[in-house]
DNA sequence: CTGAAAGCGCTTACAG
DNA sequence: CTGAAAGCGCTTACAG
């Protein structure tokens, strides 16, 4: 029913270690006898066993990811693009959603099982013990969007205390004196870094931290909407909601708008981080902080030693510029003197 | 570096064989031996090698499965729902993520190099002869939201025709006279049938056929968008647009109000097929027609042989029921006298 | 309850 | 340019 390198090896007439230099391009090979070989395994539909192979290479052409939130474009366009790339390099994308930061321990040590070429974590704030792990054992490891203190990881970020102060300072030149901030998770270091660049840009504009009240909205549409009807259904007014990333601001201008009846960016200025596509659809054109997704993937690449380049020996962390987007949901800056 | 079980059994004081007993849960063993042996695999962070495994038990416990669009929410959270459900099985996901029908066939090729347990096809119209190939060879393949006529291949779909005949009941019987039917791809059996149950209700209302303009829309945001403009920019004007996902529904209701300044649904009415999340969020409130994504990755995992039943000796196609969901793109009905 | 041994299907030096 | 053979790291009858 399946067959072998040996079933093809009888039938084209020849050795085993014949029908495997054909399917290798082994280039001390005669040509007639590499058609022989295509030939009768075309006829038996013969597929080569991945398995046997990585037995013996060592290695499996395979990488995997770990994700968790799939409900989240910003990872779901992420996906795409790991998997366009990957696909280029002939490697294989084995899939692990998880929903908790226990889970992705067990996920690390399932693929542990697997001799992957490397692994991408994307998941979870929870213990990268498992991260330390595979380090240690040199499978790449590199963490997407977020990074672990004190663990020799890679990592690719996006100049998150940047974007976070850039995206202050536009809402701030906008006129906003005080704001609602949307916060994931404490313990992500994206988040805490966003953060700090928030406050930063406070403080650069003389703006004193009480003025800033922060709510959780737990990196989710519905955390956003949640927290916006916190804010502001008391009757508290605030200049902005700055969420921490865009999927929480869709929540939170969905609640303004329609459950609290307030005109944005006239009552209240709203900014997200991501720009994913939804916040450029009409509906939203919410002013944000582009990551660039593809620069981000191809350095994650690069660790991966899937580049130009051989993989780093040491661990790094890179982190790529985002992009200010203005759009509708912040009043433009007045035009200065 | 990388320790075997041969590494273990040396620090445990065991054979090989013992030391694979101790990780298989082998019921006959001696509590102590097995607890020796867990303790000698901890010291050297053993993890078995799956290849290895896979190699001699004959099964890879790994489902692949091939999805093509990552932007369609409809398609993510099948993806999370069948990587929940397959985790639950002990069984892993290789993901496929393929642009176009061409590149179906050379994934399917490569998935045979891996024994997998089993195949999800939720991707592309194009040439499902490869899903035959697998057939053939007795691993289990499942078209997830399509099928192949004239193939043998299981298939798990909603009742689309009578999902495309309930919602263009709905907008029929909300004064609806006059329609854009903005499909994806013309080859897609999905897409046929909702057509199919569309002009069906045409029909049986006495609604002639060239009431109805069609538009391609690709399944995506952007088509749909076109779709719209092209057919009202002109001054036309349609009772409703009946988008045959909703993903373009999204494209054609921006469209329709923010670009042609369209009030819905007193001007146009608009529904779509699916609802995917964005569906019910109050920019959109879209009518439409609810497909059971648990229940149809349920089906799945009993065609892989994974749900409680053995896997079926014979292709099967099954098909769930879809549920009409009234928002506010379409007018109430009149109640009738 | 445990060990010795065969075998899963490949790749790759090693000869020739 | 090709073949014989070892070996990758497991599982699993088969003995005992």
């Amino acid at each position: 029913m399946r067959f072998t390198s040996n079933d093809v090896a009888k039938l084209a007439g020849v050795s085993q270690s014949t029908v495997s230099r054909a399917f290798n391009n082994d280039t001390s090979m005669a040509p007639e006898t590499r058609e022989k070989v295509l030939r009768a395994a075309q006829k038996l539909s013969y597929v080569p066993n991945s398995f046997a192979r990585s037995l013996t290479t060592q290695k499996s052409n395979i990488v995997a990811i770990v994700i968790g939130d799939l409900k989240n474009s910003f990872y779901t366009e992420s996906l795409a693009t790991f998997s366009r790339e990957l696909r280029q390099r002939n490697k294989h994308l084995l899939l692990f959603n998880v929903d908790i930061g226990s889970e992705t321990d067990e996920a690390v040590r399932q693929i542990l099982e697997y001799q992957v070429d490397g692994i991408i974590l994307t998941a979870a704030t929870a213990s990268m013990k498992s991260a330390q792990l595979c380090f240690n054992r040199n499978i790449p490891v590199v963490t997407f969007n977020r990074y672990v203190p004190g663990v020799q990881v890679n990592s690719v970020c996006c100049e998150n205390i940047e974007g976070g102060k850039a995206i202050t300072r536009a809402l701030i030149d906008a006129g906003a004196r005080s704001f609602v901030v949307v916060y994931g998770e404490k313990e992500a270091t994206t988040n805490q870094d966003r953060l700090t660049g928030f406050y930063t840009a406070l403080e650069q504009a003389g703006i004193p931290r009480r003025n800033a009240r922060l709510l959780r909205g737990s990196y989710t549409y519905e955390g956003g909407q949640k927290a916006a009807l916190k804010a502001f259904s008391n009757g508290d007014r605030y200049d902005a909601v700055l969420c921490l990333n865009d999927v929480m601001a869709l929540g939170a201008l969905d609640a303004l708008r329609y459950q609290l009846g307030l005109q944005v960016p006239d009552d209240v200025m709203v900014a997200g981080f991501d720009d994913i596509p939804e916040a450029s659809r009409a509906p939203y054109d919410l002013t944000t902080v582009r990551q660039p997704i593809g620069r981000m993937v191809a350095e994650v690449m690069e660790m991966l030693g899937l580049g130009t380049q051989p993989a780093p020996s040491t661990a790094l962390t890179k982190s790529v510029p985002g992009v200010l987007i203005r759009r509708g949901t912040t009043r433009p800056a007045p035009s200065k003197v």
